[in-house]
RNA sequence: GGGCGAUUAGCUCAGUUGGUUCAGAGCGCCUGCCUUACAAGCAGGAAGUCACUGGUUCGAGUCCAGUAUCGCCCA
């Protein structure tokens, strides 16, 4: 038999076995396979992403629930890739292009690509090469890219067959504009950020009159673009004036006063500017009164001719300028703080202006009926359930996506303009137009949106619009499991475009996995700066490395020890419940790799007390006539906790399965099974007493340890492996594949426990007095036993146990026992224990001693009882409950009787 | 302004269908132990008015309403 190094050392163990399992093709899944499937997608991380806290929660999931679905005999397909991440790739490559003092432009369309391809096969994707440290069983073999040829042709083919539908429309309309980065974006790329800006009022003055009207905003730069104010057509204050004109100060423009709902008398002075061109709710306004749309800046955010003097401005200097202007010209009213949603480019984070261009747009109506029903029915379970609250909302508000972006890199519009202008929608090159036969076709310069090739990753990456055996047997897939703040980018969409055009759900489940927060609250992200490289816990770094992140985060300070992989895993997954965020500090995983530790030990302990000629798979049988009470009771709780595991699991309460299995293997196998078991291991003479020890220890650690694997694979594998070491079996083993632990009823043994229990609580009890009396460790007790026959029976059996476990040379039991003097006292169940103390004893703590429990017990009976004199409880609470009630009275009652009773005897 | 979530021990978090000692775990803290699997350990202990106020119920950490604080999303 191998034997084990005394300290568990993640180091010499993880590597070895990912190599293993990646040699011998085990995270492949096979098409052709006759077993039911199982399958995930990896949420692509951007080509450019590095791996963070969040990825290690999300993944740890992920890898839990391959590894569990593998063990359950299913063929499983974990999916991973990357996306492309338009907007993010094309800013790093310029970025390096800026170094070297270029420009996209010097190097045109085609090299740019070429220089992000470069880009990419020598950065790109390091975030995959991360996971295989945290032990991810992917499906290298089919790892996708969201540019890949064939994920390309999927996106080509969903537009024709969009714009064919009608779904697809080209339109000039305000979109979200990104001057830093040139380009349209989606809603949802331009998340609002609450800013302290100011509320501003100006005169307009109202032409022929003496009077002026009021209008307030917190851009006054865009009133360079104003083509009416509004008012509301029941505003008293403001009927007379409605048909009148205005002068727009500044630029000396005549504008109308018009009627409009959108104009609220509540707000400000009621009167609204009106700029088309520049603000959503206006652009809307403008089309009820075809007003002029007036752009005043380009597309770097660069005042224009339309601008007047202000005419080369960026647009917050313009601003300054604006207002200086006004207040000279005594135009501003005044200004009032006022905290003000902006959104933000959710790439570089550059303040987003609503901007008048031509893009495409997907009708997303008709579209998300369907994909609201399906979660509606329940073809679709979200976890927690609810996070549908929040997609139905969002689905129900739907906007059309804009999908166009004047990006380089990315899936270029398959539509070419012939010189009359007429659109061709093409799967190939065209080279005469459909409708003019003009050759001079011309391809739209635009990209999609990165988010339109993610929304087909379920069944792209399967080889979609060819019928691969891969689609045929692994679509739909089965959970997918990511992170709520993508909710409206990838999940709804996903299920939307699957509906479409598989006319089936991606996935049956959807789980969330909660934030990683840092120990203040604050959710991890690179701005700040609070993640660590999740690297760092898993193969340690020294002070010098981390030195500038423990900067802001001293807990890192003194470096960070190489916890290991399957510490990480286990620590994320016990400390994440059912969609909850995490504070998370790199200590926190003392906590499982001290569980690594301890069952390493215990596996080294069982390794030593197993015999050279012990060969396994032993089968198992535990074919003895008669098991030991200790062995049944281990057994039976073994069997609890399988079936636990499996429910939690079932429900995706992974926390509560990594209590569960922690709780077994910590507090039952280890700290009484093991400690019960020695007597019997250390028994030469007796094969049979040790043998059963042997089988039924081996039995239990086995099946630990593939309770565990999914959780903790690394370890699981090493230590599966020690004790498979001496069999001579043909091939390949490995962990990976063995059955998840089945639960079997035959096991379970509800008066093994019970009079199991009774021993824990006897021992638990000495050892209570000996440490409130300060007995010392090494100082044998006398303990004396009193109780009825039957206890007295049961108490016997387990002598040797009491005696080791609770340190005890001398026992004594009977049920007409003497109580001994100068002895401490506890009652357990229905026995009484004396520990005679001699001269050790201290009867004043003795005396509190008691008093404490007399006084718990009271307290407990008191409610007890009024519970009981309660008719209401007697009559409406169901009889088991009211019975349980009474036998606890009635304990209550004798335990406080006998402790009463030694209390009276001290007190003598 | 609208929606969603959270608030339990010094820290990080459990607590599923209202009912058994349900007030828990790990870390930290206190006491005693280098007992031949493990000091990354063993044994014992202290520690919480379950945010607040009402309500429903025989019974509320758990269900309902309101309040406060914090967080997220949307406008």
């Amino acid at each position: 038999m191998k034997t084990l190094d005394k300290v568990y050392h993640p180091a010499q163990v993880e590597n070895k076995w990912y190599d293993y399992w990646m040699k011998n093709r085990l995270f492949h899944a096979d098409p052709d396979s006759e077993k039911p499937k199982y399958t995930i997608m990896i949420p692509p991380p951007n080509v450019t992403g590095m791996l963070t806290m969040g990825h290690i929660l999300n993944n740890t999931i992920q890898d839990l629930l391959i590894r569990w679905k593998k063990m359950e005999g299913c063929e499983t397909l974990w999916m991973p890739g990357t996306d492309h991440a338009g907007i993010a790739t094309q800013n790093k490559v310029e970025a390096a292009l800026r170094e070297e003092g270029l420009t996209r432009y010097d190097l045109g369309r085609e090299k740019l690509i070429e220089r992000v391809w470069q880009w990419k096969e020598k950065f790109g994707g390091i975030i995959l090469q991360q996971l295989r440290k945290l032990g991810a069983a992917c499906d290298w073999e089919r790892e996708r890219f969201t540019m890949d040829s064939g994920l390309s042709n999927a996106v080509k083919e969903v537009f024709i067959r969009l714009y064919e539908k009608g779904y697809i429309y080209r339109g000039r309309r305000l979109i979200n504009w990104c001057p830093r980065c040139h380009t349209a974006l989606a809603d949802e790329e331009a998340p609002s950020r609450d800013i302290n800006g100011k509320f501003w009022h100006i005169k307009y003055p109202v032409k022929n009159s003496g009077e002026v009207i009021i209008v307030s905003t917190t851009r006054p730069e865009t009133m360079l673009g104003d083509t009416a104010v509004a008012v509301h057509p029941e505003d008293e204050r403001y009927k007379k004036l409605i048909g009148q004109t205005v002068i727009l100060p500044l630029m000396n423009r005549e504008i109308p006063v018009i009627a409009d709902e959108h104009a609220d008398p509540e707000k400000g002075s009621g009167a609204v500017k009106i700029t088309p061109a520049h603000d959503f709710d206006d652009f809307e306004v403008g089309e009820r009164h075809h007003l002029e749309q007036i752009q005043i800046m380009d597309e770097a955010g660069v005042m224009n001719d339309q601008a007047g003097p202000y005419k080369g401005l960026d647009r917050f200097e313009a601003r300054k300028q604006v207002l200086n202007d006004l207040a000279k010209s005594d135009f501003l009213a005044g200004e009032e703080p006022r905290l003000t949603p902006v959104p933000h480019c959710y790439r570089c984070d550059t303040v987003v202006e609503p901007y008048l261009s031509d893009q495409w747009f997907v009708k997303m109506k008709p579209l998300a009926e369907p994909a609201v029903h399906a979660v509606k029915e329940g073809k679709i379970k979200f976890y927690p359930k609810h996070w549908e609250d929040t997609y139905f909302h969002w689905m129900e508000n739907i906007r059309d996506w804009c999908i166009s972006r004047q990006i380089w890199w990315g899936h270029r519009i398959p539509v070419w303009t012939c010189d009359n202008g007429h659109l061709n929608v093409s799967r190939k090159i065209p080279t005469v137009c459909s409708e003019c036969g003009s050759t001079k076709l011309t391809q739209d310069p635009d990209v999609l949106d990165t988010w339109f090739s993610s929304w087909l990753w379920p069944f792209s990456t399967l080889g979609w619009p060819e019928e691969e055996p891969e689609l045929c047997k692994f679509f739909p897939t089965n959970t997918l499991a990511t992170g709520p703040d993508i909710i409206f980018f990838w999940v709804a969409r996903m299920i939307m475009a699957s509906l479409e055009f598989m006319g089936d759900v991606p996935f049956t489940d959807v789980y969330f996995n909660g934030m990683i927060r840092d120990l203040s609250g604050r959710k991890m992200s690179k701005s700040l700066g609070n993640s660590p490289d999740p690297l760092w816990l898993i193969q340690g770094a020294d002070s010098e490395i981390v030195k500038e992140f423990a900067k802001k985060n001293p807990s890192y300070k003194k470096g960070v020890p190489a916890y290991g992989a399957d510490a990480i895993r286990l620590t994320m997954v016990y400390l994440t419940p059912l969609g909850g965020d995490v504070h998370f500090d790199h200590t926190l995983v003392e906590m499982g790799q001290k569980f690594c530790n301890k069952l390493w030990n215990a596996s080294r302990f069982v390794l030593m007390n197993l015999d050279e000629t012990d060969k396994l798979p032993h089968n198992h049988d535990l074919h003895f006539t008669s098991l030991d009470i200790t062995d049944r009771w281990i057994l039976s709780r073994l069997q609890k906790s399988i079936r636990q595991v499996h429910q939690d699991l079932e429900q995706f309460r992974f926390n509560e399965a990594a209590h569960t299995i922690h709780g077994f293997v910590w507090g039952e196998f280890c700290d009484w099974y093991l400690e019960l078991i020695k007597p019997r291991l250390y028994v030469r003479n007796q094969s049979e007493v040790r043998k059963k020890a042997q089988s039924v220890v081996l039995y239990t650690l086995e099946r630990i340890l593939r309770l565990l694997h999914p959780f903790i694979p690394f370890i699981t594998e090493e230590v599966w492996q020690a004790l498979h070491s001496s069999e001579n079996s043909e091939g390949m083993k490995t962990i990976m594949t063995q059955q998840y632990p089945v639960f079997e009823s035959g096991f379970v043994d509800d008066d093994a426990e019970i009079s199991m229990e009774l021993l824990q609580q006897v021992i638990t009890s000495v050892r209570n007095i000996r440490g409130e009396m300060n007995v010392p460790q090494d100082k044998k007790a006398s303990l004396f036993i009193r109780g009825d026959a039957e206890a007295i029976k049961s108490v016997d059996q387990y002598a040797l146990h009491i005696r080791r476990l609770a340190n005890v040379d001398h026992l004594e039991t009977g049920a007409g026992l003497q109580r001994p003097e100068s002895a401490a006292a506890s009652v357990v169940k229905n026995l009484e224990l004396f520990i005679p103390l001699g001269g050790l004893i201290d009867i004043d703590k003795e005396k509190d001693r008691i008093q404490k429990e007399i006084l718990r017990l009271e307290g407990l009976l008191k409610g007890i009882s009024a519970k009981l004199k309660n008719k209401n409880f007697i009559g409406r609470a169901p009889g088991s409950v009211v019975e349980r009630e009474k036998q606890k009275e009635k304990d209550t009652q004798q335990k406080l009787e006998k402790l009463k009773a030694n209390l009276a005897v001290l007190n003598e």
